[in-house]
RNA sequence: CGCGCUGUCGUCUAACAGGUCAGGACGUCACCCUUUCACGGUGAAGACUUACGGGUUCGAACCCCGUCGGCGCGACCA
């Protein structure tokens, strides 16, 4: 996450200076090599709509120049041959020396002045009493030069000078060179710069204006700035912003992955899995979040519009964005932010791209969406007209539409309207969900002494939830049964119906055993079994009610009722 | 320990180089709507008055000094 914050607000930066935005992998440390890393990233920052300008053409790192990438190549690996002549220019101007000091001499060295309370620094104080072109006889210095292959190239820190440096978001910053250390420029063994090194020549190199970077790498300005001046590039140097670190949500320190796994969110911005430890992080993307929202909450974590406006497209944030409008302390990442901002998003949504997002979490659940007209024979399936083959699972795009229009507006995720709305599509497997205990019938109505007694309320029961009480169901659904059930839809219109009750009949009506008795019902009735379905189980979904059931009266012919419905309806509509 | 950065509601933040009842959003709670769940609407609590203590000033969240806290860096990592 708080690489891909930086990323973007580089990008915005660029976007609206009428820039460049150039990927460039700085993969300089050869033990720190991670197979798909580099893919991941490019693959990251396209899913959030950041497209290199640079560096990077169809999803790959640039390896070749051309008019478009004229630096290439991008990978600091491929560019080994470029670093160590300049490295070389820094000893002959006297700013960098070589250094022969072993890992396990250093280590040593380190040991001692903790041991001592201090803390070891290779820099004017000690380097004479270290091994390096400074320190010894300038023929053994070449002698080691040629025998020796694991020497580096060390910066000469400067004695007792103060850098002056200006940062875009922190202000005017000085630092006296006596607490900074003579860092490691170039790596012998492995024919390699640092960071330190790279970053200065290949920002010079591909003309870079701005380096927008996390806070981590304050420390080191002073180095930058020393270094460009030891080049002579001090009148092209970059312009620099440091941008504070996101913070985990609950106690102190910086957000981590761990963060994530403990307190149920993401971290990664994709689902990573660590190709060392086979362990797999969440990712935005995976857990469902739009990129537009996971882009939004990201730009406002330590930016703010400077109004109260709180949504953004990307394009909208390139007007927007402006460097000193970032925040110098650190922000704390909060989860249930990003949840809002993926509702916002969601609702944002026409009912036609949710239905596309939908009918993947459909096909994870084995329902398979066709789309063809609603009366059209598919594979067997038979709509009778109206889009739902419940048997086959087959269910046509124009019916699943309409279910996401019914839930869309209780949904925070996509996945979320399964959830609310399996019973569309699949008969409960579990009927506690609905209050309803396997075998023992419908739970009766919990007595409320608060409640007006309906004196139609004792038929409704009776004929309603007395077969469900008795263990033979077929036997005790008679045909006079489900003239009772339509009935219900009366007592709606009357309000007198509890909507408590309606998740009972909600899990009753997708059971199998009344879904048999009704198609034998509307057999009998030579109603299409299809269109009677799915008025009625749209009819329960809760919002829809009044819709649905006038949709199944109107159907039916019962107009008188229809009318009362349409008025329900609309009361509901505003639910 | 050294150096640097930083400090406004629980969280993200606003407050034009000093004058505000310190504003908004998320979250929380209440009420309304709805006899479900959500959504929506209205409102409240929430900053022991801007980490704390001094100073400058008629007046300080804002300027200065100090203290304390948080974070980062102190690698032949980035």
């Amino acid at each position: 996450m708080g690489g891909v914050r930086t990323a973007l607000y580089n990008y915005l930066y660029a976007k609206q200076k009428g820039g460049d935005f150039i990927i460039r992998i700085e993969d300089t440390d050869s033990h720190r090599f991670v197979p798909g890393a580099e893919q991941y990233i490019i693959e990251a920052l396209n899913w959030c709509g950041i497209v290199p300008d640079e560096g990077v053409q169809d999803g790959k790192v640039v390896e070749t120049a051309s008019a478009r990438h004229p630096h290439a190549p991008y990978r600091q690996s491929q560019r080994r041959p470029i670093y160590r002549q300049y490295a070389e220019q820094l000893v002959e101007a006297g700013w960098a020396y070589y250094a022969f000091d072993s890992a396990d001499e250093l280590t040593a060295r380190r040991a001692d002045a903790e041991a001592a309370g201090q803390t070891f620094m290779y820099n004017a104080a000690t380097r004479g009493s270290l091994r390096n072109s400074l320190s010894l006889p300038s023929d053994e210095v070449k002698q080691l030069l040629e025998t020796t292959t694991d020497w580096t190239i060390r910066f000469k820190m400067p004695l007792n000078r103060v850098v002056k440096m200006d940062d875009l978001i922190r202000g005017h910053v000085e630092v006296n060179t006596d607490t900074l250390d003579d860092k490691v420029l170039w790596k012998r063994a492995d024919e390699l710069p640092t960071y330190h090194l790279a970053n200065i020549v290949d920002d010079h190199l591909m003309e870079i204006t701005e380096v927008i970077r996390g806070e981590e790498w304050l420390p080191s300005l002073p180095l930058h700035y020393l270094l460009y001046e030891a080049f002579g590039w001090t009148e092209t140097m970059p312009r620099f912003a440091h941008l504070s670190l996101l913070l985990k949500p609950v106690g102190n320190g910086k957000l981590s992955k761990r963060d994530g796994d403990k307190l149920g969110f993401p971290v990664f911005p994709l689902a990573w899995k660590n190709p060392e430890t086979g362990e797999v992080s969440h990712g935005y993307r995976e857990d469902g979040y739009f990129p537009e929202a996971f882009v939004n909450l990201l730009a406002m974590l330590g930016w703010n519009p400077g109004d109260d406006r709180e949504m953004f497209t990307l394009e909208e944030l390139i007007k927007a964005f402006s460097l000193d409008k970032v925040q110098k302390a650190g922000a704390k990442f909060n989860p249930e932010k990003a949840k809002w901002y993926n509702k916002e998003y969601l609702r944002l949504k026409t009912t036609a791209e949710l239905t596309d997002l939908f009918i993947t979490v459909l096909d994870n659940h084995g329902i398979k969406v066709v789309d063809c007209p609603c009366n059209a024979l598919t594979a067997g399936a038979s709509f009778e007209g109206f889009g739902a083959d419940f048997q086959n699972h087959i269910f046509t795009r124009e019916y699943v539409e309409a279910v996401v229009e019914l839930v869309k507006e209780r949904a925070t995720f996509v996945a979320d309207m399964w959830d609310i709305a399996a019973y569309l599509f699949v008969s409960p497997a579990d009927f506690e969900a609905f209050g309803i205990k396997a075998g023992a019938g419908l739970p009766t109505k919990a007595a409320d002494p608060n409640r007006p007694v309906d004196p139609r309320a004792k038929v409704y029961d009776d004929t309603l939830t007395a077969p469900f009480l008795a263990k033979d169901v077929d036997k005790f659904w008679k045909p006079e049964h489900y003239e009772n059930c339509f009935e219900v839809c009366q007592y709606i219109s009357g309000a007198e119906f509890g909507f408590d009750d309606l998740d009972v009949y909600r899990g009753a009506m997708t059971a199998d055993a009344l879904e048999k008795a009704l198609e034998d019902y509307i057999k009998m009735r030579e109603y299409p079994m299809g269109k009677v379905m799915n008025s009625l189980r749209l009819a329960l979904t809760g919002a829809a009610s009044g819709l649905g059931i006038a949709a199944i009266l109107s159907f039916i012919g019962r107009r008188e009722f229809a009318r009362r419905m349409g008025y329900v309806a609309e009361r509901l509509g505003r639910i």
